[in-house]
DNA sequence: TGATGAACAATGTGTTCATCG
DNA sequence: CGATGAACACATTGTTCATCA
């Protein structure tokens, strides 16, 4: 059965009916670590400012657990290391992402992957928007 | 604090990250029902014939829920009938959807809720793509 | 098997709390 | 307050079970 097979495959990428939080804000973190783009507290404010137009405020809970995720996957590794230059005046520690060895390669393949899930979820809205408003 | 009204709102709605199955799901029956398309399990078969090409299978179960909800909401209203002609050889019962009195006004303004989450995943979608994909 | 419905389980996410320097 | 993390609670959904005439 086919379907059975596709079913499965989209159970075991976690794919719901429309694409979950969590996949969309990795996607974003594989694009800022990609730019080196600092720690994760930074990641947060930079995307709730980039989202303030939208009405959408991502919670700090997920961004950690995506990122956790990432590491778990392989896709990242951490390394430590104090904000402040000064460790005298600033005991603030921050936690840096990598790509891993084959990081670079994994996330490909997922950023692959989701763009395969947002085109879905972009022909179901639009045929929404066909087929129920005139 | 006018974003906590907004999360309120949004929340009171029912909405989340993006749109809500059942609020699709919903928006779908609406329709069904402005075109006196049959009962529950009729639109069921509908939707799954609509969305093969998709790869989305509707649950049986949601269907029912929207149903319901809508009711709940005084937007439909049901009737029972049994679906053959002759009662002597089919007792199958099944449950048509109407709008109440105000049910298509309320149906409306629903939709025109729906589509403004609708408008509001599709921008969060062509935004993921464009910030992601080069 | 068609048709409707509900119970139950799992999952994802929001909220709150905890910690640390 | 910046930064990270986890606990907990809740809502939506998927799966399974139940029933009917």
């Amino acid at each position: 059965m086919n379907r059975k097979l596709q079913v499965k495959i989209r159970r075991r990428l976690g794919m719901g009916f429309m694409i979950a939080q969590r996949a969309y804000i990795k996607l974003y973190l594989i694009t800022m670590v990609e730019q080196h783009r600092g720690y994760g507290y930074e990641m947060l404010v930079a995307m709730k400012q980039e989202f303030k137009p939208y009405g959408y405020v991502p919670p700090q809970s997920e961004i950690y657990r995506a990122l956790h995720e990432l590491v778990q996957q392989g896709v990242l590794y951490r390394t430590k290391k104090l904000k402040g230059n000064d460790p005298k005046v600033d005991f603030q520690e921050i936690v840096l992402y990598h790509f891993t060895n084959d990081g670079a390669e994994k996330a490909e393949l997922y950023k692959k992957q989701v763009k395969t899930d947002l085109d879905r979820c972009l022909n179901m809205l639009h045929k929404a928007v066909n087929d129920n408003y005139s």
